[in-house]
DNA sequence: GTGTTGTCACCTAGGTGATAAAAT
DNA sequence: ATTTTATCACCTAGGTGACAACAC
């Protein structure tokens, strides 16, 4: 499994919409279909002060997330890697919603990951990849302006405020790498 | 194979667009895909005069369309059976585009054929099934002013034009069964 | 205070028939 | 004269962050 665009994550260190993974490697016959969910990095809470997050309270239990199961899925080898595969479907909220949406808990931090898991075969294999440099925290506002302001330079559907700034002349889009990162909730698209 | 809204599709005698099958009876662990053409009814072309459809010209040799794959295949059985099965997203057309339309001649009376594959396994088992009630001549504009109503009147996508019939207190969309059908390229929408 | 929710304007993306112009 | 193409206004459908109101 390739992370498509990873300096883009590097830049970013992380919350771009714009990641995809490749696959090769797979029977191109074989049936398959590709998973996705989060794993907590560590066990407590974090807090955005004076310009960083922190960690904060005590130490929780935390289980990792639902699955989110890939729209393609399920498929063949030869599916799978012909092309890029985007995760850009999967929606993120903190609270039972019903429906394919994945529930995180807000302020705490997450590294997803990819299983690839074959199916209608005898032999149920299984694999796992995740990727580090795409860890982020899951919060229901932005805290950092500089995540904010890549958003909305990055996506199209914020395309309204990249116009609104660039009408005003107030101020460009830093260029500096963020040093923290985060995403709300429903905003994990394109990856 | 069932052909979902029937009552709708003799209602229009054809050419609606909210009209979708269920599928039984697979095994639902075994893997399909869903396949749609369209086969040419007869050898001529037809033409609009005086309100209604006539044969014109000579007998000509037809050969069915290429084939639509319907996007959630392959997928088991479990799937395909689990809920009314859309082909929506078929797209026609009377020249190459390249991509996934499916090409059909103008002015020429075809019936639509849905094929279930199966895949993967042992037993390259098929199925076939047409539904004669949705027959339709496919064209580049409408000919027939009570099929446009229709269309108006059952698509979403066309609510700009039955707000503007509303406004005007022109006239009713007919409630008359039309006596011939046709649907414009692109426009197969809802099947 | 801190974190969350709902609403909003503003986009992208794409499906409609109407219409005029062009092709045949 | 007939058929086709290109463009258009007008929708559906849904993805953005901004922002004010709300809950804790």
């Amino acid at each position: 499994i390739i992370l498509e665009d990873a300096p883009l994550w590097q830049r970013f260190k992380e919350v771009t919409n714009e990641m995809i993974i490749s696959v090769t490697g797979l029977d191109p016959s074989a049936m398959y279909s590709l998973l996705l969910d989060f794993v907590p990095t560590d066990g407590h809470r974090w807090k955005y002060v004076n310009g960083e997050w922190v960690p904060a309270g005590k130490p929780e239990v935390s289980s990792h997330s639902c699955v989110y199961i890939h729209p393609d899925s399920p498929n063949f080898g030869a599916h799978w890697m012909n092309a890029p595969i985007s995760f850009s479907k999967v929606k993120l909220t903190n609270k039972l919603n019903g429906g394919g949406q994945i529930m995180l808990n807000s302020l705490h931090k997450y590294e997803p990951q990819v299983h690839i898991v074959r199916v209608g075969g005898a032999h149920r294999m299984v694999m796992n990849c995740s990727f580090p440099e795409t860890q982020f925290i899951a919060v229901t506002a932005y805290q950092n302006e500089e995540i904010t302001a890549l958003k909305i330079k990055y996506n199209p559907f914020a395309k309204a405020f990249l116009d609104a700034k660039e009408r005003n002349h107030l101020k460009d889009v830093p260029e500096a790498i963020p040093e923290s990162q985060h995403v709300t909730y429903s905003h994990l698209g394109g990856w």
